[in-house]
DNA sequence: TTGTATGCGTTATCAA
DNA sequence: TTGATAACGCATACAA
């Protein structure tokens, strides 16, 4: 037989258990389960002489060629939501996933980033998904009632989604009404009665979520909401920066502003400093996520926070529950809670 | 046959190319030659009836067996420096992650995260690396002169190092003693001459060869290295926040300080505000990177920029390139530029 | 032009 | 207690 690799790359031939039972005379069963201590019991004598081959040899298990046979492959695929490319939906995003990473080091997965799923809104779209390669997949703050989600649910293949939340599937997110409330009470306690929105991007439900919720929350308040302070951004500084110099150019100007993430919230702060508006003695700003950087900036920002820790973890273990076979439901909703800091006070008319 | 399914999760039996074979009236060859657009060709009528009944079986072509016999899986390893369990190295690694997935995109890659990895002192540590689910891995800082890569080497399995240098491996990145040269030439410039610095951890290269050039840039200006404003600190924020209220506390304080990294330099701003230092008045600061985050604080903070965008790029394509056989070397080290903003100014005594 | 048969490296099922 | 052998799903060398 021609041996003429295909696999240019690695020269080394790995060895193969096939290799172990040549070497320690015996066949390739017995090394199978010598190697996976069970499901049959190897007298311990040939165990370790087995051992030992394996060891000298070098030998490594093929993975692929395990799950190929046993349909696991302890890989959970990630699915990032992707702006306009790049994958990161700021600090945010990072948070998650090292969340997931951590959680899947103490479980023994491995984590696929499916970077070819640019699209959600078919079956085919998510093909690549259902190749084998992994057991099953996180979503992170999937786009609303796509088909691909309604798919996945059809065919039973294991998911769970994160920021994100559907009847039919395994949810876990946060009540943004519920942290929405938060900031508008928050201004309203401190006596703002004037309160503009840098709002959130409609089409991710987190945008659309607390962009709702905020007039909800005002309603309640039976404060009135003013068109002309609803300012459109999504979910980036520079987004705010823009946003935050239209509503500074308004001839009257809020003294609040509840902005729909904390990336928005500064690059809020940016526009105040071309305006040369204070914070907070002439605006007040709340944000949303507690990122790291709402406490880098000056003033520390005053935002709702998120348990992000605790939500990955869950959806991590959460799904490897679901691949294991487990039917219950784990559907979760986290609590948020306001984090006061420096960026509201009262408004100045009280002074 | 029993067809008691050991994969109790997902519920649907995905259809092989045998179902398709048995459907279409033709063998697996002529599928698998249909699907593939060859080696061998078909005519268009029967591709046709292939396809027709690929899709309406909504056949998907399982990977892993697929890569069990081409001994190619499309999936590239990517292995996270890990600080004390968390993955993330702040924004910087996000960035770089994030530049490896859009590079991926392109090349038609996925990404294995492997979390597994926690050592990589040792041969078998890297076993996780080598069972076949990756066709080759990227890393990411990884730690200088370790065993891990020297094996990696021996056994011929294509990597890349980004941030970090190993002759015998192919290794991106920028040169640390430009970088740090540029910030003491501006420090130098503009007439200091009692300057500090922040240092970066030891264990990580980028720290180490900051650290290193630091001494030798102040060296080649004559200027005098004071022990008591090198404080120690590690890439974080709270660190630099620690290790910046260190070096305030100091009786005599220098009129400049330069920071490891952009985070440290956050961190620094902090205690500045806590010790009511102003910046760029009383100190002048620079970090390393050009972290989002510069643009975010107050002043805005001049550093060195890398192009981390460019670099990740590079390694993903040399990855690609080595694994399909490519030899020539490719290593690159990339150009740093001083980003001149808000955080540096002429020493007081000179006003 | 097409079908049969082999093998990739495992695990699992036989039979001994 | 063990060894042969059949799967797993695919790609391909070989036959026809």
């Amino acid at each position: 037989m021609r041996n003429v690799s295909r696999n240019v790359s690695q020269s080394t031939k790995m060895a193969t258990i096939k290799d172990i039972a040549r070497e320690a005379k015996v066949s390739v069963s017995t090394v199978s389960y010598a190697l996976n201590d069970g499901p049959r019991s190897v007298p311990d004598e040939v165990k370790q002489r087995i051992l030992d081959v394996a060891s000298r040899l070098h030998y490594r298990p093929n993975r692929v060629a395990r799950s190929l046979i046993t349909r696991r492959s302890h890989v959970l695929g990630v699915v990032p939501t992707r702006i306009e490319r790049d994958m990161i939906i700021g600090p945010y995003f990072v948070s998650m996933l090292n969340g997931i990473v951590n959680a899947c080091e103490d479980l023994h997965q491995d984590v696929l980033l499916l970077t070819q799923l640019s699209t959600m809104d078919s079956k085919e779209a998510l093909y690549p998904l259902l190749d084998g390669r992994c057991d099953g997949a996180i979503f992170i703050a999937p786009s609303h009632d796509s088909e691909g989600i309604h798919y996945l649910q059809e065919i039973g293949f294991p998911h769970v989604l994160v920021i994100g939340r559907d009847e039919r599937s395994t949810s876990f997110d946060i009540d943004n009404s519920v942290g929405v409330r938060l900031a508008v009470d928050h201004f309203a306690g401190l006596g703002h009665t004037k309160i503009g929105m840098l709002m959130g991007p409609e089409e991710l439900i987190d945008g659309y979520e607390r962009n709702q919720s905020f007039l909800e929350s005002m309603r309640s308040h039976g404060l009135t909401v003013q068109e002309k302070w609803m300012i459109r951004a999504s979910f980036h500084p520079d987004s705010g920066l823009e946003a935050g110099r239209v509503l500074l150019s308004r001839k009257e100007r809020p003294t609040a502003v509840f902005c729909a993430n904390d990336e928005v919230a500064t690059g809020f702060y940016k526009a105040c400093k071309e305006f040369k508006v204070r914070i907070p003695e002439d605006i007040s700003v709340i944000g949303f996520d507690n990122a790291p950087t709402s406490t880098m900036v000056e003033p520390n920002l005053t935002t709702v926070k998120q348990p992000i820790d605790q939500m990955s973890r869950h959806a991590t273990e959460a799904l490897v529950s679901l691949i294991e076979g487990k039917t219950e439901t784990l559907s979760r909703r986290f609590i948020t809670a306001l984090v006061e800091r420096q960026s509201t006070a009262r408004p100045m008319e009280d002074k």
